[in-house]
DNA sequence: TAGATTGTTAATCGATTAACAATC
DNA sequence: TAGATTGTTAATCGATTAACAATC
């Protein structure tokens, strides 16, 4: 928050960099260029250089960029160099789904507990973690460090969750529940609205038609 | 495709006026200005009238928006007064997961099948079908109209599958797999990238600390 | 050095916001 | 009618692209 603040389209390219900068590491590859870059990527060379220039000059003239130095930095930048601990509350599909899955853990994203209100799945075990009743969730709060609340709750309790969360200290809410949580503007609400995203593609598919 | 194209900045928004407007309707409200409406949603009572008037007039000078009217349009804007077929490749943790999900039902969306390659898991029934042997995605695609496939795959053999889709004839591709696929261009891709979602959580918790 | 390619400034383009005449 | 609020044009703002001097 020093200088000039970073557009939030810069931000949103930023992992789609990274990801291409992590393929290209594993296949070997030693440099490339902000011109070739664009080309794999579909977007302009220019805009690979703007992007990247918001946060330092990472190239070198007549060379272009080292992928790995570079995947570092971004890496830095997005604060893939650091752990964060996540809890999920809501153990039905989606948040067994999302503890199950491993990409997340491979970037240090790790699901260190699931709440959820039915008895029914207490104890069950979700990959490492086991569901845990919601009245326990304070108390874990408070004697782990938590940095990322996932909310798996539907919609009508959404809210409620997401409150209590953030009472409890925690700074940032993945939200999966089709609704704008309301919390203070310190709290960073990342959303992932499902429904939408399939709503994009009906609308797409009717635009065919016509 | 017949005027001007519209901006898929505006498509993005469209889907949440018409979650706004579906939750005014559920609570009985009739009619609703732009300048309410942008209170509510935190956007300006400009963009609502310039996004709108992309589709056409809903509104009526002094009146505001009839919210039931206004809720239609923009619902068939979308494609909702459709039903689409889906089918998911990969019975995993995503794929059960969306199979289970009951949101999109409500919103026309419906998985007919879920295939996978591994036999541990045919004939697992989740909601309400079944998971079914890879080889049997021809034959289902040939005999049912199948609108959207779901890409729920591991990152490995999400261009294979996307590819085999498309080849079926299926018009858009839902995908969940980190990767950028590559597809004819009357082909809809519309991805669900959760790992780059929580980069961007990780992005903004590391400015707060700074 | 000569060629390549960056970092960065300037030009363009598009999207958002403001303003207001039209009109219910 | 008078007041309210749209639809739409014009002004502003920001993001993308182009261009090029700097420099490895």
């Amino acid at each position: 928050m020093a200088g000039k603040e970073i557009s939030a389209a810069v931000i949103q390219r930023l992992p789609r960099y990274y990801r291409y900068l992590t393929e290209l590491l594993e296949s070997g590859v030693e440099r490339i260029s902000s011109k070739e870059l664009s080309e794999r990527m579909q977007v302009t060379a220019s805009q690979i250089r703007q992007d990247l220039n918001n946060f330092g000059g990472f190239g070198q003239q007549g060379y272009g960029y080292n992928i790995e130095f570079l995947h570092t930095e971004i890496g830095k930048i997005l604060g893939l160099d650091k752990e964060y601990n996540m809890i999920i509350v809501g153990g039905g599909n989606i948040g067994q789904a999302l503890a199950h899955y491993g990409d997340f853990r491979n970037l240090g994203f790790h699901v260190r507990a699931i709440f959820d209100i039915d008895p029914e799945l207490f104890g069950r075990k979700i990959g490492e973690v086991q569901i845990r009743p919601m009245g326990e969730m304070e108390e874990f709060v408070k004697n782990n460090q938590v940095d990322i609340g996932v909310v798996a709750v539907q919609k009508g309790v959404a809210s409620e969750v997401a409150g209590q969360m953030v009472a409890l200290g925690i700074k940032a809410l993945w939200n999966f529940a089709p609704i704008d949580l309301t919390v203070g503007k310190d709290v960073i609400v990342e959303n992932v609205l499902l429904s939408e995203s399939l709503m994009k593609v009906s609308y797409c598919l009717q635009d065919r038609d016509e």
